[in-house]
DNA sequence: CAATAGTCTATAAAAGAAGTAGACTTTTAT
DNA sequence: ATAAAAGTCTACTTCTTTTATAGACTATTG
């Protein structure tokens, strides 16, 4: 399961694509629209920013807003940006690696289990973009 | 991600699974075995049994088993079991399911994304059994 | 310069992971 | 019978991570 904030990043860049090309769009309307906790969310959007997706304005007239078009930001982009795992287990996650204590990756038979449920989930989640999660 | 849990539980169903129609297997080697911390361990070895997956026996030449061969068991059925969620998000999980308070899932498309994501990860885990998880 | 809106720091609350201690029960072997 | 082995159960304690809140600060606009 990903994390609540995982979930909330989700939720508020899919309400910022379909905004995508209106100008930015305030903290507290995606608060309100997608019922994010408000300081929460804060912290979620600076992530955004830090990592390149989204950019932000100050003052009057200010709030967040997409740099790309949506449909050029994967959902697995996404969650790894807010430090989402998209693996079962750390001993195949791609970006959140770390080695078991218990056993040697060559025979291990969960490893082999998960790589392939790791890349079944990874080949959907590479495929699907922001575009996608715009409320029809 | 899995939680450390069930984790731990996969990991010590593996480890019961490769000794399979040997009698008891005690608790502390499985601890030490799959370097799982022994407290932590028996409750959820507890939960296995308490679930219907595990048997155990006490006193001396005491400990746990399988109650079914490995074959029989999905790795669906044994992360459901000790309360792992497999889908992604909660309004697409079978077994954990929770509505979500902002959108309607008719027409959400992160919905619509995490149920695929869902059916092939479930795909895989309701074919793989602890059979595959036993060292070679 | 006042109002708006994002930024930053600090902290609190809740949940999960891990470890410890001890009493109790069942079973086996002597 | 009885002692030792091994699982069962209860109750804490500690640590870390996740989730959530509050308030002061800064930049922008009009």
């Amino acid at each position: 399961m990903l994390s609540k904030k995982t979930q909330y990043a989700l939720k508020a860049l899919g309400y910022l694509a379909g905004k995508f090309g209106e100008g930015p769009v305030l903290i507290s309307e995606i608060s309100k629209k997608k019922k994010i906790p408000i300081k929460f969310l804060e912290t979620i959007l600076l992530e955004l920013k830090q990592g390149g997706i989204l950019e932000s304005k100050k003052g009057k007239g200010g709030g967040y807003y997409l740099l790309q078009p949506p449909k050029k930001i994967t959902l697995a982009k996404a969650i790894r940006l807010v430090g989402g795992p998209i693996a079962l287990i750390p001993c195949v996650s791609l970006n959140f690696y770390e080695k078991c204590k218990d056993c040697d990756e060559a025979t291990c038979g969960l490893n082999k289990a998960m790589v392939q449920t790791r890349d079944a989930t990874l080949k959907i989640l590479e495929k699907k973009t922001l575009e996608e999660l715009i409320d029809r």
